[in-house]
DNA sequence: CTTGTGTGGTTGCATCATAAAACCAAATGG
DNA sequence: CCATTTGGTTTTATGATGCAACCACACAAG
């Protein structure tokens, strides 16, 4: 088999995300959703894509757990799509990659939006990574450590 | 033609980046690259991926300003790949998705290993977004503005 | 110089995924 | 009821992926 290969069983956390997220579409479903967009052809318009690759993404995200089909909501009898907390808490990855684009793109007088913080519409700090203690890390002072095994079971 | 969309000329930050990086091997050859790992063969190997595909990712990385390659370094004559500041900059983007799979993979018990503050040995913190004073904000607490025209060139 | 071996790729198919368009059924809407 | 919109599935063509085979070069031994 040819198979394109998944990562579904891989122990790097990166690689289990990809194999959720990691096409071409999903993230941006995702930011519509983020913008509140729920229902099939509203997704479709927005983001211009095939009807069908729409239909299979939209079933594997509801696979993944990170949207869910809700019955109506408004009046008519259609199902629309919603995002699970698991969904919502991909914010944290659409934000990353925004401020990269932002940081490094080649020609970033075509990128048409930028995020601000509501209250004082001033565009957000870059993300940052701190230690517990709240020291502000960066990449070098950070490393991988082996999972510790679990507690909750022992043998 | 049926040619894959291509994000290019989107206006989307989102879109663009993932237009560089959205495809299935591209953030795990940047993942092996932090890591250190430079040679062909050397990402081959931890990677498991086919020679041609990998040889057209690094050449899509490359011209994409993410990888160079270097001539030598070590002794040997052949070359090797190098992450540019843009590529290194797509850390925070992996320590989201890492950050995203350690909190709602269906199977954390399989994910082998954790980042920690290499000082403290200590897990970091989830990322944190803030406002230019400071302040923690929630996805809630942003939007989106249209980017104001440069002022480099009136007309 | 010749042979051998490892590195760093490219080239050929076979297969899979994606895309556009046609089709279709159920749900509205007049 | 008839027409249109919504929400998809099916069909078909093409691009991307994956494996294996091949190849060029560097380097070393004989």
């Amino acid at each position: 088999m040819v198979k394109r290969t998944s990562f579904e069983g891989d122990a790097c956390p990166i690689a289990r995300s990809l194999e959720a997220i990691g096409d071409w579409w999903s993230l941006l479903i995702i930011r519509e959703a983020l913008f509140g967009v729920r229902r099939f052809g509203e997704f479709q318009n927005k983001l211009g894509m095939a009807k069908n690759i729409l239909s299979a993404r939209l079933r594997s995200l509801v696979d993944h757990g990170i949207l869910e089909t809700a019955p109506a909501s408004d009046g008519s009898a259609y199902s629309e799509y919603l995002l699970t907390p698991k969904g919502r808490g991909t914010f944290p990855i659409l934000v990353a990659l925004r401020q990269w684009s932002e940081e490094f793109d080649e020609h970033p007088e075509e990128i048409a939006t930028i995020l601000v913080d509501r209250e004082k519409g001033r565009p957000v700090k870059k993300l940052e990574m701190r230690a517990e203690d709240g020291r502000l890390l960066s990449p070098a002072d950070t490393t991988l450590k082996p999972r510790p095994a679990s507690r909750r079971r022992s043998a």
